[in-house]
DNA sequence: CTTTTGACGCGTA
DNA sequence: CTACGCGCCAAAA
């Protein structure tokens, strides 16, 4: 089809910026969570484009729910309010929200994936994500 | 083509 | 703790 509108941003393997997103946050493990700046650190875009990319997500075998903010914390939706769908998934997996609402990074914050996958998906290492503060 | 719109992060005050 | 600014940038209008 000829059209010119389509995603057209594509790495040498041929997938668009949000598939490799999304072939990231398929390798966060269940009970485990990322935070969207390390996702953006492995894919080496901005934060901001891994919430974009989740917002526009159709996909069901990925796993969205386990992508927090630098807070550790479910991010408002663009209608102001949490989506406890993910707060539930979440808790169904076994992590645990404090009364903040936060979780706590340093225990199920995910390390990344490793060497070999980085290097075969053209990606790069990101720090563990880690409580602030 | 331009403008708008965000599931972000971090420094500062 | 809250509030604000600004860099970031793909996608849709």
């Amino acid at each position: 089809m000829s059209t010119h509108t389509e995603d057209t941003r594509r790495d040498d393997s041929g997938r668009s910026l949000y598939e490799r997103i999304y072939g990231v946050v398929q390798q966060i493990p269940p009970g485990r969570v990322a935070t969207y700046g390390q996702v953006a650190t492995i894919v080496g875009s901005g934060a901001r484009t891994i919430g974009y990319a989740m917002a526009a997500l159709r996909r069901r075998d990925v796993p969205w729910q386990r992508v927090l903010n630098s807070e550790g914390r479910i991010s408002r939706r663009a209608h102001g309010a949490e989506d406890s769908r993910q707060r539930e998934l979440l808790t169904a997996e076994g992590v645990f929200f404090d009364r903040r609402g936060r979780v706590d990074l340093d225990a199920v914050g995910w390390e990344g994936p490793d060497m070999d996958w980085l290097d075969e998906n053209d990606c790069f290492p990101a720090p563990r994500p880690a409580t602030r503060r």
